[in-house]
DNA sequence: GACGACATGTAGAGACGCTACATGTAGACG
DNA sequence: CGTCTACATGTAGCGTCTCTACATGTCGTC
């Protein structure tokens, strides 16, 4: 999969990860990880500075923890995010609908 | 929908629409209008530059011409063209699986 | 003591879709 | 004749996001 695909699409991945429960950061690479069935394997560049800027963009919001010795920064979802997850699901089915409307041999070309 | 989700998954949509036809530039526009049902209005100055892309990276050939005293540049599928759009085609069903096993509500969370 | 898993972060590069601009023809309408 | 819309192609420069590579540190195990 190439890295471009990814663009305007990993935020709502990401905050769907944290919708059900609060996750850190190495957790929400490890879900996504594992719901994409080991497609998703990001590397911590693109990670951790996706998740201070929906921070910053106000659909998280972070706490700071520490679980054995080691710090963990907990994110959770804001209500605002709550707000951009459903946006961002929404717009994934109009994608969806767009992109396999032109790349499926249409009924009548 | 966002200009960013499109990255990298436009080269696939334009290798498509010349697929079954060659095309012009503006046709390959209102193709891609029609397709996707009027959601993919592509500004020029992202479809002319992509089209030479294409045809530089060797998934396109285009040929000039005049037709009603307009000049014309006629885009068609070349052989690595095809490839890269059943590569493409392909690579799309992995990210749509990648996005919507994120996205869904996950069997056990 | 070394290594792998856990855990977070920054700096800089590269790619590409967008806005805005530039150019020109053909046909319709007043 | 002048203006406007549709047709038709193109470039320059911006902004943003993901990536690579690097930096730092803990914990448990061998």
């Amino acid at each position: 999969m190439k890295a471009d695909a990814l663009r305007g699409h990993l935020d709502p991945m990401i905050l769907a990860v944290v919708e059900s429960e609060p996750l850190h950061g190495y957790a929400i690479m490890e879900a996504l990880l594992e719901r994409s069935g080991g497609e998703l394997d990001l590397p911590t560049g693109t990670l951790y500075p996706a998740l201070r800027r929906l921070e910053r963009a106000g659909y998280l919001a972070s706490e700071w923890s520490t679980v054995g010795g080691r710090k963990r920064r907990t994110y959770q979802l804001t209500s605002a995010g709550q707000k951009m997850l459903a946006t961002g699901k929404s717009e994934w089915e109009t994608f969806r609908a767009v992109v396999e409307g032109v790349l499926r041999p249409s009924a009548g070309h």
